[in-house]
DNA sequence: GTTTTAACTGAACCGTGATTCAGTAGTGGT
DNA sequence: ACCACTACTGAATCACGGTTCAGTTAAAAC
């Protein structure tokens, strides 16, 4: 069988983590469904991971790592900030591969007891605050949008907070809040956040 | 030992089981961690809810059926829509006793995975917004509130969207969403909503 | 081409925790 | 006071799944 370097390996095991946990959820995850997934034994996760605990934690670290990149991709296009500002919210929200968000909900659980987790996310938070605060300034700054009283990272905080709400809505009334819809409702929302009508 | 009837037992052991869910969790709830904080045998919570799965599913429908009954209750004051509305909103958040919010982020998790809960959260989730447009469609009626071109289902689903969103946010960075924050944001969404400049 | 390193496996171990079951004893009804 | 009912327990069962470990072999190093 494939022998493969370290490194190259546990990105695999990573993902098929990530993807185990999008399929069927980290409460009934399984180190042998994770090792079944790629053919190999359960051992060898364990090997690489050391234990199932750290393995969902970098799984976790992994997919969010790999939706801020994406992001921060997005911010530096050559487009205007208003532009970039909705595909990088667009990119937040479900559908994205990675961005599956039924990962994060789970995440989230998981976080609440679980210290490094929480600190995971609150880092990951943080930079998704920091991308949508640097494109709010910088919109700003060109005069695309108004100055309002609070600062970008509040209305970046307000936000996030929105289309995590939206995300769960979706989530589980699928028919009452559709894509489409909530793609309207958001970009309302900025809008009022960020052009206050003059 | 003091022996109870059926109906009373129950009740006891899901506000137990809720506890147990809110100090530790979900994932690593025990069957005779519930038992043990009332005392008993484990044998006997089983006895009661048959499975673990049906225990919990009972409990969360227990704890979600209480805070709709507190949030009716408000709703049937004689005051004005608007404060109504502000004290089913502010009895939304976290806080409140079995509103602790942990338990909901843990029951989303679960009910991703496990299609009786999730039933029980649209559930849930349609009698709170049911309680909102109701109050909406008061409001409006009472001229408290202006006709705007949303129906009062879908602000509500707006608003609750936001209040998932941001307990979300508060549970995961106290320092930077207190409560007293989230009112604030709240309460000039709500306004937006309802009372547009005129 | 040999040696060394490191990826990898299979089988066994082991703790955990839900559920079962046979039996015990309050309690309400008569 | 007795009966019947049902709440209740303790010990045993049983499956499950993470982790360990002793060994195997591909591949890198020289």
């Amino acid at each position: 069988m494939s022998r493969k370097r370290a490194s190259v390996r546990r990105e695999e095991i990573l993902a098929a983590t990530i993807e185990e946990i999008e399929s069927s959820g980290l409460r009934t995850l399984r180190v042998a469904d994770v090792a079944r997934r790629l053919g190999l034994s359960p051992s060898l996760v364990i090997y690489h991971f050391v234990t199932k605990e750290a393995l969902v934690a970098a799984a976790f670290a992994h997919a969010g790592e790999n939706d801020l990149y994406r992001a921060r991709r997005i911010a530096a296009t050559g487009r205007s900030a208003r532009e970039k500002l909705d595909e990088v919210i667009a990119w937040y929200m479900p559908t994205g591969s990675t961005r599956s968000w039924k990962i994060w909900i789970d995440g989230w659980s998981a976080g609440l007891f679980d210290a490094e987790l929480r600190a995971t996310f609150a880092a990951l938070d943080k930079e998704w605050k920091a991308i949508l605060a640097s494109l709010i300034d910088a919109g700003r700054e060109a005069g695309e949008f108004t100055q309002g009283a609070d600062s970008a990272q509040t209305i970046a905080t307000r936000i996030l907070a929105y289309l995590d709400g939206l995300a769960i809505q979706a989530m589980f009334h699928t028919d009452a809040v559709t894509r489409e819809l909530m793609i309207e409702w958001v970009s309302a929302f900025v809008a009022h956040e960020l052009e206050p009508p003059s």
